[in-house]
DNA sequence: TATAAAACCTATAGTAACTATAGAGTCAAG
DNA sequence: CTTGACTCTATAGTTACTATAGGTTTTATA
């Protein structure tokens, strides 16, 4: 199939297939004789599995690493459990942030008295200081 | 007080400053004769209220909309209401994208036997399709 | 068969909000 | 008077894409 092709089945767009190849994420698609990318049901698992990882947030790089290491099946799986570790912490550590931004946008909403002026509005009072 | 100096007084780096300023967020301040940049107390009240801003993931470009609506006092406030009501709706609607990462991430880590080889790795298993 | 439309190609620039660097000028202390 | 700390501007790099320009190939229609 074609990059068009792959990208409906995928969801992914024709622009970021084309990126994940040249960052070295996917193997490179035999060509046809026009020089368009072909592709096959294994390339399709593999863009499968990137765009598993993307939703999971893990940057490009860490992926890379994990299809490197796909590639070594005997090494010891201790670096996916470090990756894997690493990304729940920074997931934790964001959901924090955001439930205490959650909480002063939620206090700010209420300050404000909506058909009030700028000038005496408690929403612009609270971004003071 | 020079650049330096606000920099530590406000916790923002130095470049962030002169970003700041370039793109609008900050009036430009007055210079010594050597033309470097002189800021005084209203200097540091105007970089604290973009602070309080950013730290509440309020896009520069909004912000700058703040800034504006706060040289028109006599306005209604509503599109500051708008605004900080659009903000909360993204963070809430981040914070169940990130609730449900959590979840999937915690199974992964529990799927993993540490010191596995990569091959049978229950984490790679996880990823795969 | 001609041609137009759709799909594809590469290379480059833009996005957000900074951070980092290069290369030069300014200023205070010893 | 020189050294080191600080500042200046301008530019490039970051992440993960998205968008565009300008060109080629394929497919569908007349």
């Amino acid at each position: 199939m074609k990059i068009g092709q792959l990208s409906k089945v995928s969801g992914c767009s024709i622009q970021t297939i084309r990126y994940y190849e040249k960052e070295g994420l996917l193997n490179r698609p035999s060509r046809s004789e026009g020089n368009f990318r072909l592709y096959d049901e294994k390339s399709l698992k593999e863009l499968e599995f990137v765009k598993h990882c993307r939703n999971l947030d893990i940057p490009l790089l860490d992926i890379k690493t994990l299809i490197d290491l796909k590639h070594r099946p005997e090494e010891s799986c201790s670096s996916i459990n470090d990756l894997i570790a690493k990304q729940l912490d920074l997931v934790n550590q964001r959901i924090k942030e955001l439930n205490a931004l959650k909480s002063e946008l939620q206090i700010m909403k209420k300050a404000c008295s909506s058909d009030s002026t700028v000038e005496r509005c408690g929403i612009m009072k609270t971004l003071e200081v």
